[in-house]
DNA sequence: TCTGGGGTCCTTACCCGG
DNA sequence: TCTGCCGGGTAAGGACCC
């Protein structure tokens, strides 16, 4: 498609890596090139994390068993994951994105939105943009390509990305959203899995075009809060900004076990060395967290979650283990269990549990306890987070320590 | 065939206080 | 004093995304 108006009210365009992880495999390792690679686990109980393109034809798929994925393309190399490195390249690609805009929220890896609104005077129209940007992801990874789709807002750029995979470009006129996305199918709009795929098919939706036809108290009535999202999404409707910073609202470890396990002492093993990594990330991310919680997922796969508050935000192993021994108590479940998670959450600065603690030493504990408990009761839990920064803190508490906290995120 | 690990957001149930 | 209602906060689970 191509545009001939300039003036679009925003521009937003999505970047997505073509088979991310399977490409960087190919392109470290020349004898992969042109083969289905496929990257994952090669343990009992792994999944696909990626397949590469020459895989796909054999129905091959992320999120499959390994088992299966083998089975149906014996020939396939299979290759285990390598983050850091894909970190790396994510680093040069996410780098990349800045070039051409302020705005970029990563998604994932191997995603981003960016927001390219004002930028045509600079850039170039939007399938100019989007072909530089190609070329300079292409250039500055040695040669990975990624797929791109531009349009007004962020849920029809997604779709677009993902409209003519890989190293596709798709340019989708504001004006034409609504028609283009109407003969596409139901299980394309953002929030549909397979469990409302299959409600919506039960009330003779199909395509995106049956959702924007469909009376909107209808859909609220048969689907909730999210019969009013499809029903926008479905109009090319989507208001949510590109953010720019996102800070995480959790830092999760989980395993799947080799051998299902009972015993609650073995449990407490995988949970010390969960506590220890955790500890680890909430370090290096300068947090401390109020909230633990326990995850345990039964031979028979069902997800139980146990969570508690502390009264001081923590990132110390010890207490975070010793949170995750007492939630464990609260299971009732006789197992077994083939998954044990950790996750902390609720999250302040650790540089202010640090004023904190000085404060504690100076003998005026008591009070800022008060003050600090006060503030949570009456504003929530997460009030220290939204204050992230003492000298707010400290207006709201009537004290006179502060200093601005530096609450940038990495992704 | 036998189902990962990292997350987010939403719904529901329940508790508590006014 | 008891009961019902309502709203806010929280816990647990479900669905979804990459």
């Amino acid at each position: 498609m191509a545009e001939n108006k300039p003036d679009w009210p925003t521009i937003i365009a999505h970047a997505d890596m073509d088979a991310f992880y399977a490409a960087i495999e190919q392109l470290d390792d020349p004898s992969l090139r042109g083969k289905p690679v496929l990257v994952g686990s090669p343990s009992k109980r792994g999944v696909v994390l990626t397949a590469s393109y020459e895989a796909r034809p054999y129905k091959v798929g992320s999120a499959m068993p390994m088992s299966e994925a083998r089975r149906l393309c014996p020939h396939a190399a299979v290759v285990p994951p390598r983050f850091d490195r894909y970190q790396e390249v994510s680093r040069l690609i996410m780098g990349v994105f800045a070039e051409f805009s302020p705005s970029v929220e990563a998604i994932s890896l191997d995603e981003a939105f960016l927001d390219l609104s004002g930028s045509e005077a600079l850039l170039g129209l939007p399938h100019v943009i989007g072909k530089k940007l190609k070329e300079r992801v292409r250039d500055v990874t040695g040669g990975l390509a990624v797929s791109v789709g531009i349009s007004a807002t962020k849920y029809v750029a997604k779709v677009a990305s993902a409209h003519q995979k890989p190293n596709g470009l798709t340019i989708v006129q504001p004006e034409n959203a609504q028609a283009w996305l109407a003969p596409l199918p139901v299980s394309r709009l953002w929030g549909v899995g397979a469990k409302t795929e299959k409600r919506l098919h039960a009330l003779q939706l199909n395509t995106i075009g049956d959702v924007a036809s469909a009376e909107p108290n209808w859909l609220v009535e048969e689907l909730g809060q999210a019969g009013r999202k499809f029903y926008a999404l479905a109009h090319a409707t989507d208001p949510r900004p590109v953010q720019g910073q996102r800070s995480s609202k959790s830092i999760g470890c989980e395993r799947t076990l080799r051998e299902d396990v009972s015993d609650k002492n073995e449990i407490k093993k995988h949970l010390r060395l969960s506590a220890e990594e955790l500890g680890r990330r909430l370090k290096q991310k300068r947090r401390v967290a109020f909230g633990v919680r326990v995850k345990l997922k039964t031979s028979r796969f069902q997800v139980l979650t146990r969570q508690l508050r502390r009264q001081h935000p923590t990132d110390v192993v010890d207490q975070i283990f010793g949170e995750a021994c007492n939630i464990l108590e609260a299971f009732d479940h006789p197992g077994p269990f083939r998954l044990v998670g950790l996750a902390v959450f609720d999250f302040a600065p650790t540089d202010q549990k640090a004023q904190l603690d000085l404060f504690a030493d100076g003998g005026r504990s008591r009070r800022l306890d008060v003050a600090v408990d006060d503030l949570r009761q009456r504003f929530g839990p997460s009030v220290l987070q939204r204050a992230n920064n003492l000298g707010q803190l400290s207006k709201t508490v009537g004290s006179s320590f502060g200093h601005d906290t530096d609450d940038t995120e990495e992704t």
